[in-house]
DNA sequence: ATGTTATTTAACTATTCGGTTAATTAACCG
DNA sequence: CGGTTAATTAACCGAATAGTTAAATAACAT
């Protein structure tokens, strides 16, 4: 019985999920539709959908014979929230770079061409 | 071979190991610390640990037997980026949450309790 | 009623996942 | 050396994933 979170992650821990999440990002679409640019089958991407349904990332209508898919993106606020957590950290080891580059630097002033500036917070 | 983003989603995936992430943030700790709080043997820690090594949302040193595991919050900042993208999208949604409940108390002051509004388009 | 289009379900396969217990490695301690 | 502690590896298991092809549904079009 995994919790919502680990439904939200484990959705987008695929690229053909992200790849139509993105997509509706754009506005609704069909299941042939969203289909289209990947190289597997209609039924391949129909489960795909059902793990995002499941996700609550999307919902789906009826429109004669087509299942119209919209972006429901509300779940992302909880697993945006549990990485927002993290955001000193991984600031921190971007600081641990300046920190060895301008080391570097400053050891052996303008060698060679590629030093690279990160911003700090 | 899943790309990266797809590697960090499907280490966060999972109660556990973003449990020991959140134990993490508090400081180095070794296999067995980590292992404490759940109620699983040592070799199944041992794998989620390795599953987050393999995100790189991890690293591990040596002292004496003891193997430090300290995190590595880098990666995480590809997936924060990627659903901050959506940001939009969910705050939409709350703004659609937001109209329906000013809408309920406009329309019918103080009337029924579990009256319903659905939004046009 | 028949056919066409859009999509899902069924049945199957191969792989991965999350867990177990038992055995192994590695480093310390006497 | 032998023993203890920390952790990993091996071998196994059941359930879930991600895909396939073929058959079934559902709604429209004629």
């Amino acid at each position: 019985m995994p919790d919502r979170l680990s439904d939200t992650f484990s959705a987008l821990a695929d690229p053909t999920r992200r790849a139509i999440l993105a997509r509706l990002a754009t506005g609704e679409a069909t299941v042939g539709e969203l289909a289209e640019p990947f190289a597997m089958s209609l039924p391949a991407v129909s489960k795909h959908l059902k793990v995002l349904e499941r996700a609550r990332l999307i919902s789906r209508g009826r429109e004669a014979q087509w299942r119209p898919c919209r972006l429901d993106a509300a779940p992302l606020r909880g697993a945006a929230d549990w990485i927002e957590d993290y955001r000193q950290f991984w600031e921190e080891s971007f600081d641990r770079l300046d920190d060895y580059l301008a080391g570097i630097k400053s050891k052996r002033p303008r060698r060679h061409k590629n030093a690279r500036k990160r911003q700090r917070s």
